[in-house]
Parts: C-alpha cells; structure tokens; sequence
DNA sequence: ACAAAAATAATAATGAGTGCTATTATTATT
DNA sequence: AATAATAATAGCACTCATTATTATTTTTGT
C-alpha cells in the first residue's frame, strides 16, 4: 500500500482570500457565477474556474457550505452551521430562518428506519417569496 | 385579454403510462436515465426525451414528486406524498423514513420569520448507507 | 535572486437536460 | 374502416453549469 495521497502544501492566495470573504459577506446564498461577477470588477484577471475550485475546497473543508442546486445552480452558505432556509420556489432565492431550530433529536430516531448512518439533518421549507407573491415578474435574486 | 393559453387535449400514449408505472413501481427514487434504461427492453424505440417530457409532466401535475438533484442527476420519487427521505452522501441512494412525521407545525412558525408564503416542507438527513460504510466501493444506486 | 511547487487563466471537454422538427400514434368523425 | 386533426414521440442538435487540462504566474522556502 504505497503512494498514500499527501495532501500538497496549501499556499496563500489573494484570490482565494477574496473569494472565501465574498460567501462571508452576503446571506443571499450565491452561486458560483455570483461570487465572480461580485469579484470581477476589483479582480479583473480572476477566472471562473478558480471560483469553482475554491468553492469546492472550502465546501470539502468545511469552511462553507452547499445548498445543493437551486433552479440548476449550486448554491453556496457562508455560514457552515446547519440551519434552516426558505427556498422561492420562482426565483430561488434562498432566506435563512435561524430563529427554528433543527430537530436533530429526529436523526437518532431516524436511524432505526434506514440502513446507514446519519450525519446530517436538512430542513428546508419552500413556497413564494414575498416579492414574487405580489407579481413581481423581474428577477430579484 | 385574448389567446388565453388552453391546454391540448390529452392523448393517452402507451409509453407515458410505462413511464408513471416504473416511477411507481419502484423505492430507489430513480433518475430519468434509469428509468429509461429500464423501459429500454420493453420499448426498444423509446426516446430519453420522452422520459425527461413525460416525467417533467407527471411533476407539475403532482402524480410524482422530485426529490431535487441528488450527484448531479435530479431524482423522482413515485410517492408524492411529502415524507422524509435519507440520502447517502457516497452512491446517491436515497431511502424512504416514512415512519418520521414531518414537521408540518413548524411550517407555520416560520413563516413568522421570513416574508413570504410557505408551501413545502422538506425534511431530509444524509450521511454513509450501510454498503458505503462498509467500504463497498461498486456503485450500488 | 533561485528553485520547487501550488494556484491561476484560458480554454476545451463533459454531460444532464431542453428545444426542434419530421414522423408516428391517438382520437373523433364520417 | 377510411379521414382528418392534433397530440406524442424519435432523433438529434443545442444550451449551459461544471469540470478537466495545461501553460503560465504566484507563492514560499532557501
């Protein structure tokens, strides 16, 4: 069992920075595509790629998190501590409803009905956010 | 006010009705390429459009539900009674909790702290199904 | 400054899902 | 049963979010 995987030193990397602090900075839970546009202007050379990348790396380190896809984009979280979010079924934007909490009581009395072990718990109610309620046909999110 | 959209009148059509029946007749929550691989046999002229049209059709109309996107590949579910499902994080299988209530009385609450109309509620926990956590490393879902 | 290695830009490639159109199947009407 | 009207499908082109590739640039230790 040679070639054990090393993880290769990290190194620092202005655009990295940006892109971290970007996701930080905001609750709407953006996409890849956002956080570029956001960055592009003070970042003129940064790559779409390299957000992709750096999403992923901080989402695989737990740094971020993903709100799987939303109206086929990835929608990414700022703020890595489960919580529970509102899903515009029209527009997909996303609200957090930090005032619920989570039932993890739930996941020890889930694993009795499936086979596996449960690490998380997603909670998650959707429907039509105000603005798109009242008819509002423009994009807003 | 005029050309008031009018649906077509409904033909029946032997294959959508495989269609639905697959998606029924099964608990793994399929993708639309499973369940065109499936019908293949039996219906060697159908089309992966056809799957993806009628299955898109069986959703908006509420006969099945759509789990959302699971590995890159959306899911259907033939129940489209809301329940609780568990997804494994490695292979993408996903299992019914139908014995957990969903909690519908948060629905109501949370409404309180977002502006916007609640119409779903979505419970689901992820984590390793047994045959990942046992390191079977063949795809199984 | 120099060398080694990690990060990026630019672009090509991938692949799930949709759109389009000629053909086929279904249904109602003779 | 033939006909006509139209819904449904097959086959394929296309879109577009995401990933892979590679040459270049940036970082970091010496």
């Amino acid at each position: 069992m040679e070639n054990q995987q090393m993880s290769p030193m990290r190194k620092h990397s202005k655009k990295r920075d940006a892109i971290l602090r970007c996701v930080r900075s905001t609750t709407i839970h953006p996409s890849a595509e956002w956080v570029y546009q956001q960055l592009k202007p003070d970042y003129p050379q940064l790559s779409l790629g390299t957000v992709y990348r750096n999403l992923n790396l901080f989402r695989e380190e737990g740094a971020i998190a993903s709100l799987g896809v939303v109206g086929g984009l990835e929608r990414f979280d700022g703020n890595p501590n489960p919580h529970v979010h509102f899903v515009c079924l029209r527009c997909g934007a996303v609200q957090d409803v930090g005032e619920l909490q989570l039932p993890v009581e739930l996941m020890q009395q889930a694993e009795h009905y499936i086979s596996g072990e449960i690490e998380q718990c997603t909670l998650s109610f959707s429907g039509l956010c105000s603005q798109c309620k009242s008819g509002d046909s423009s994009p807003h999110c």
